[in-house]
DNA sequence: CTGAAAGCGCTTACAG
DNA sequence: CTGAAAGCGCTTACAG
């Protein structure tokens, strides 16, 4: 049961004033004399005044708030560091912006959609963070038709009306494919993401294209969905290829770790017999034995840029597509020199 | 900019009654007749209207959202598989009550509290959920004074007027110890979580308790603070004790994980030499070689039940504690037999 | 069963 | 510089 708190009544009544003065004092507007002014403000403090959110919301129209909407496996959202990291760089601009992060995780497309819908029709938010892009993403007609601020966190695979807040990540895949090619490796594998997602898509595109580039064999490829299971499974899938791939660029840490332990279970050395890399720089990575070589993509920088897009583009109505410094390649032990050859295991 | 949205108004005047009854309509109250109510559902459907939130806060003083603040490094959070699945129980819940949440990830004690007190006193939430219990919380006079609906994530170490949904850890870790006595280990040794947090408190005392019960010395216990980096650290510490531990329980997941490296990079085999054990049963635990043995607590029940204590609390004033199962200990590969006795490296 | 009115706690022109 | 009033979009007694 809520405690009567102090209204803004109570503390123009305490300055012996009118409430639109209050309001104008609090608001830091012209019009008030210096000295009613200071008295107003002793007043709220004494009385601890804070100004109602929801009265605020509903006189200046605006929800004091940015919607996240997750669909997402928990266990892959837990797997994976991207989240936790790109929500603080979104709470690092709210808070001084007096915003709060809405946040909804659901399980499916209904779920999903209707989250959206609600917060947008009920105006519990000013913009939302569209994340996950899909390859034909369903959510943009909706959130067309809802005509809420939405900011793109990814580059999406389809014209859509709202900026987009994007970091290269084809340039982590580009390095780790030429680094591995430098040190000798030619069988070179993906283990991909959900190819139903932009970024899973994207960053196998940019294998295909490095290894064609480089004038090397692209199909080595395994179809998975960022999940630690599948990573497994496709792990398992390219021990049975003959000839073995020497290395494998996975689409995220948690496929690599589980990778990892598929290789070494079947006694498969990381990397004297394979190299490996990941992608997301997920603290764990580095302490692994060999650590997991990554890529990062600062996703706090991230999370804060586009919470800052998403704030002007709420305010003005306008904001610019923000392109993030490229994803870049961290070598650790995980990598190492192709495996001179031995007598293949078959012809 | 958003676009106008229909009010209320617009939908009275569509069906042609006052804007009271559509109220009434909308919320299934008794008093207007089943042709009535027909029409108006019927021309709030057209106009795709939804009541507005900051509209309904306001004369129902109620914020329709519940609140959560996290104080941790974003580090530890993304290692931490506990909050994805505590989070997606909570809004299971809220979903069908027509809440949603308020998710606040701050980086040190005045900014925690700055946001535990905007989102009360400004009347942004109807309750707020405390997790990562401190050893002398400091929140507790805070939320007191701010006299909000509050439910506590786990067992508080001094009393609270707030109803706490608890899990007993401690089951866990002491299950793991007796199951490491059962095969013959002696020198059991647990790498702490953070001492300034309960759970990390707890689960030390519960091995201490399982230790001593066991008439084993309970005294092999780094501190560390659930990271990995500190995990690692703690790791190697061990390995220099002579004797050295032929097990460790460590507090958490990421910290064994991190271990597991720490010892594979030593040469220590794991569980030949060493078997190790962690806490909190992330999925990627799972995948690892050899698999890492864990302790379960169903984080996403109990997100859940969490959130229906809140609730209740919000709209009856009062809820029960509540204890849910103890957590239980998952046996995988990290765990094997004492290795034989062999010459001791010293005397 | 239905309508007109007051109120939730703010903000903001509009007068003085 | 200050006050009185209207309005944001709902809900809810109070009359009829």
């Amino acid at each position: 049961m809520p405690t009567p708190r102090p209204t803004i009544v109570d503390v123009a009544r305490h300055a012996g004033v009118s409430k639109g003065l209050v309001s104008l004092a609090l608001n830091d507007r012209p019009g008030v004399s210096p000295e009613t002014r200071r008295r107003i403000l002793a007043s709220a403090d004494l009385l601890e005044w804070r100004p109602s959110r929801p009265a605020r919301q509903l006189s200046l129209k605006t929800a004091f708030a940015l919607g996240l909407v997750l669909r997402r496996d928990p266990h892959v959202i837990a797997a994976d560091s991207f989240f936790p990291h790109f929500i603080a760089g979104i709470e690092s601009l709210l808070a001084n912006a007096g915003r709060s992060l809405l946040l909804s995780v659901v399980g499916d497309e209904a779920a999903e959609h209707a989250a959206y819908t609600r917060l947008a029709a009920e105006r519990r938010v000013d913009g939302l963070f569209l994340t996950d892009l899909r390859v034909h993403d369903r959510r943009f007609e909706l959130l067309r038709r809802l005509a809420v601020p939405t900011v793109l966190v990814g580059q999406p695979s389809e014209p859509a009306p709202w900026p987009a807040v994007t970091v290269d990540d084809r340039a982590g895949i580009t390095a780790a494919v030429r680094r591995l090619a430098a040190a000798g490796h030619v069988r070179i594998a993906h283990v991909t993401g959900d190819p139903d997602m932009v970024h899973g898509l994207s960053r196998r595109h940019a294998f295909v294209a490095a290894m064609t580039d480089l004038g090397l064999d692209p199909t080595l490829v395994e179809i998975a969905d960022f999940s630690a299971a599948s990573g497994a499974a496709a792990t398992e899938a390219l021990l049975c290829r003959d000839p073995r791939p020497t290395a494998v660029v996975y689409a995220n840490d948690p496929m690599a770790i589980a990778g990892l332990g598929v290789l070494t279970a079947g006694g498969v050395r990381v990397p004297d017999d394979v190299s490996i890399t990941g992608f997301d720089g997920s603290e764990v990575g580095a302490y692994l034995h060999p650590a997991l070589s990554t890529v990062t993509t600062n996703p706090y920088g991230w999370g804060a840029r586009a919470a800052r897009t998403l704030l002007d583009l709420h305010e003005h109505g306008a904001a610019d597509d923000v392109a993030l410094p490229p994803a870049s390649f961290i070598p650790r032990g995980s990598i190492g020199p192709v495996p001179s050859p031995t007598v293949p295991s078959k012809e």
